[in-house]
RNA sequence: GGGCGAGUGGCGGAAUGGCAGACGCGUCGGUCUCAAAAUCCGAUAUCUGUGAGGAUGUGGGGGUUCAAGUCCCCCCUCGCCCACCA
């Protein structure tokens, strides 16, 4: 065996060797359990980077741990490669987005599998793959059919530098998540998937996920945004017709002093239109529209507004309330239109004050002066209270009341109950050429055509035109120009994309069935693999992608695809790897390549490093020192076994075998009982911190403890043979999932003729964790003051009187009285004293 | 404004309510060497003391408890998410 650890070398060997014999394949048929492990898949943007290796090595521990505890793991790997920057590089360099995408995920995978993750390759898969996309398509045509894909005309976002509408999902403070460009509003006719169908279930499902973070849960919740509220009509005055507003809070209906109509609602020119008010409404709308999404919904935004000279009437009190139009109401979310009760929301109170509304109090806190309805208010009161000024309500708490006055607004038909979500339904149409094409074709005669299945995939041409700001796929009339599927006419193809949120809502389920060409995939197969019993990713996925993928999986169960209704059973959001602070980014220039890490220290190192540096929830400082630190931990676990091989190769049947025996190990002297404590508490420790806790930075201090003290251990002259092997074994089986070359590569030259990798994880000895003598803390008032070693089975009696006897404790409770003294066996004895007197 | 986290040595971070600071980094000292690197050994919260020791100490303040980094209440700071959503 060589003396030196030569990282290069081993992995080198261990990789090519692993993906010759297909070591990670996962059997298709098996008595074990499924694991299904799973990190989220990257978009091949040419190299990884840190956030990769963090992802992947956290992912393929868990794969590791789980194929050595008996489980037969699905743990796969693809690409997400649609996508614009594709595209981009080919306006840039003139080269075809797929040759772009291909040479990317060329590179990226040799660099994965320089990291030595356990995939099955076998299964790798590209969304950008017509293979692949055949069924993107065939998904959307299943939602079509179901009524889930619609087209509407709307006011979309606008991303004027990508060219292209976006998702709400994807407009961040007003801006496009990607480019960072203000986004407009285009009425725009577009696809969409009606998400809020499933609105109410996919808020309520997360209850169902106690394996999730408890952070991603609330921002789902709060992303779903549901309400419960009243739509209440109030009916126009001098006129027919009425307007319905939106409310929370019918318990105020008494305190409305106006009303406030978006200024897009179209009642408003209604309204308006021939009257003295018409030309100073318009311009304010327009000005309005003029505004971008930033300068429209900012909070800090001065509150603008304008009476548009006509009335409504309050239907419970009968009061005549002026209808206003103003900047802070939007059309999309309830009705369009609010009523503004000023005493009691701080937005109206504002508008009021502003524009010297009427401000009418109908709910005091409790307990307040009865005097206290009338008083001027300094701002608005949104707390619960007694109700005022309400008339037959008065006096009610305002929660009973708000029931009340639903209850009779119902029952006179004035309105009605309503629930309202913040959610929209998902706008997937993207006016760009690198995604999957949206299977739909328009004919003059029969209108929205499908494709049907059997023409899928309907395929990307290569003859397109990439200039900026314009729909690519419109310029190839070979693509545009097709015949209706249904009557066979002159008919045209929908020249928008889809999202490609929408190949990531169902790529973990192709991975059960990944080369079917008849179907997306078995029954069997899904329903086998799925659910994923761990997902690794990052948390800026918590709403876009994890929410698109449960929606998904509940309309593919709802229409008999799949079984499970959750796609994710448990969900890991690693935290960032950082530099100097700050999350490493290109822009940035706070980079540190995996490549030149790999190359310096090898991948055992790199892997073991970024393991270990940080819990995997929280965000992680690259250190370059420690990494040196985790290298010089390898070469010392390699010095290590290299002085353990040969009294391991002599001892490789001894002790063992010899079954005959009832106890192998009972006749051991303290250091080596001692030792083997030690072994199997390590045993204990990482098994759980892999297991079940997650926790693999402690996991590895665990083994570098371990390593610690073997190496005190080798030195003493009573070293027993079959102990050192024991341990030697046991932390290299324990080691193998964080730095799988080393161990690989160990265990063979320790004598063993198959993988360590198919070896079974090594089992607590609970005999072994039993102690003969144990530390005990004597502490007073609480204080550490002394420690004693007793035997470990001493009674409860004759520890307290041993603890009182010793010196220290003495010292500390001469001259004082005696309260009480508190025993935890093997572990602490704590006597309470105070002074005398 | 609302929601969710987090705050522990010089640094990354450990601690089922029971010895705070494991493990790693850094620093200092030693071993080895002609020398350096690597290796190996030791020290390393703060104050105080020559020393054994003593006191203090987990963002701040209160509380529960024999015992609190950990549980409860109030506050401060930072991070993330949402936000004129009626």
């Amino acid at each position: 065996m060589e003396e030196k650890y030569s990282f290069s070398k081993i992995e080198q060997k261990w990789q090519g060797h692993w993906i010759e014999s297909k070591a990670y394949k996962t059997e298709d048929s098996s008595s074990k359990p499924k694991y299904y492990a799973l990190a989220m898949f990257p978009y091949p943007s040419g190299d990884l980077h840190m956030g990769h290796v963090r992802n992947y090595s956290i992912a393929d521990v868990i794969a590791r741990y789980k194929r050595m505890t008996g489980f037969n793991v699905l743990h796969p790997i693809g690409w997400d490669s649609f996508g614009l920057p594709a595209e981009n590089a080919a306006i840039k360099h003139q080269t075809p987005p797929a040759d772009w995408t291909w040479k990317n995920i060329a590179n990226m995978r040799r660099q994965l599998k320089e990291m030595g993750i356990s995939y099955d390759w076998d299964r790798e898969m590209a969304t950008c793959h017509p293979g692949y996309y055949k069924w993107t398509q065939w998904m959307f045509i299943e939602l079509f059919k179901h009524g889930l894909a619609y087209k509407k005309k709307a006011a979309v976002n606008w991303c004027p530098s990508c060219s292209t509408v976006l998702a709400n999902e994807q407009v961040v403070d007003g801006a496009c998540e990607r480019c960072d460009t203000v986004v407009t509003k285009k009425i725009l006719e577009q696809w969409f998937f009606k998400i809020t169908d499933y609105a109410d279930v996919l808020l309520q499902d997360l209850d169902k996920l106690p394996g999730w973070p408890e952070k991603v849960k609330a921002m789902q919740r709060n992303w779903i945004g549901r309400s419960e509220g009243m739509e209440v009509k109030l009916p126009l005055l001098d006129r027919s017709g009425e307007i319905s507003v939106y409310t929370t809070r019918v318990d105020t209906l008494f305190g409305v002093s106006y009303v406030v109509l978006a200024p897009e609602h179209p009642l408003v020119i209604e309204l308006v239109s021939g009257t003295e008010y018409e030309a100073g409404v318009l311009a304010f709308i327009k000005k309005m529209q003029g505004l971008n999404e930033i300068a429209r919904t900012s909070t800090d935004a001065e509150k603008e507004g304008l009476f548009i000279g006509s009335y409504c009437l309050n239907p419970l009190s009968g009061e005549k309330v002026p209808i206003w139009i103003a900047n802070y109401v939007l059309l999309e979310y309830g009705t369009g239109a609010v009523m503004g009760v000023p005493a009691h929301d701080e937005r109206d109170f504002e508008f009021a004050t502003k524009y010297s509304l009427k401000i009418r109090s109908v709910i005091v806190p409790a307990g307040s002066a009865a005097d206290m309805k009338d008083q001027p208010l300094k701002g608005a009161y949104t707390g619960e209270g007694i109700m005022v000024n309400s008339g037959s309500f008065d006096g009610l708490d305002s929660n009973e009341g708000l029931e009340r006055m639903a209850d009779e607004a119902e029952r006179r038909g004035m309105g009605q109950r309503k629930v309202n979500f913040r959610l929209r339904d998902w706008l997937i149409s993207r006016q760009r050429y690198w995604g999957t094409p949206i299977p739909i074709v328009y004919c003059d005669s029969c209108g929205t055509v499908p494709v049907p299945e059997e023409q899928l995939p309907v395929v990307l041409p290569a003859d397109v035109v990439f200039k900026a700001g314009e729909n690519p796929l419109a310029s190839s009339a070979s693509f545009t120009d097709t015949t209706c599927p249904k009557c066979g006419g002159v008919a045209r193809r929908e020249t928008d994309t889809m999202d490609t949120f929408v190949c990531s809502s169902w790529y973990f389920l192709r991975y059960t069935d990944p080369r079917n060409t008849e179907v997306p995939f078995t029954k069997t197969a899904v329903d086998q693999w799925m659910n994923v019993d761990q997902y690794v990713g990052g948390v800026e996925h918590a709403i876009l992608h994890l929410l698109y993928a449960r929606f998904f999986t509940k309309a593919l169960r709802d229409m008999g695809y799949v079984k499970a209704d959750e796609p994710f059973q448990n969900l890991l959001t690693q935290g960032m790897v950082c530099l100097d602070g700050s999350k490493m980014s290109k822009s940035k220039g706070n980079i540190v390549s995996p490549e030149v890490i790999i190359g310096n220290y090898g991948a055992d190192t790199a892997r073991l490093f970024i393991l270990f540096a940080a819990p995997p929830e929280r965000d992680l400082e690259w250190s370059d020192q420690g990494v040196e630190g985790c290298y010089r931990f390898l070469n010392r676990v390699w010095r290590l076994v290299a002085q353990y091989e040969p009294v391991i190769k002599e001892n490789l049947n001894h002790r063992s075998s010899s079954t005959d025996q009832a106890d192998p190990w009972a006749s051991l002297n303290a250091i080596n009982k001692e030792m083997r404590r030690h072994t199997h508490l390590a045993i204990q420790r990482v098994t759980i911190d892999i297991g079940t806790r997650n926790n693999f930075n402690t996991a590895i201090s665990t083994i570098m403890e371990w390593v610690n003290a073997l190496y005190i251990y080798k030195e003493q002259p009573a070293a027993d043979a079959a102990v050192g092997k024991e341990a030697v074994e046991a932390m290299l089986l324990l080691l193998a999932p964080f730095a799988p070359h080393i161990t690989e590569e160990l265990w063979l030259e320790i004598g063993h003729t198959e993988s360590i990798h198919k070896q079974c994880w090594p089992e607590v000895d609970k005999a072994a964790l039993v102690q003969d003598e144990v530390t005990v803390v004597l502490q007073v008032n609480g204080k550490v003051r002394d420690r004693i070693t007793v035997a470990a089975d001493i009674s409860k009696a004759d520890l307290e009187k041993k603890a009182l006897e010793q010196p220290k404790v003495l010292e500390f409770t001469e001259g004082k009285a005696f309260v009480k003294i508190i025993t935890v066996s093997g572990k602490l004895v704590n006597i309470v004293v105070k002074d005398a007197g």
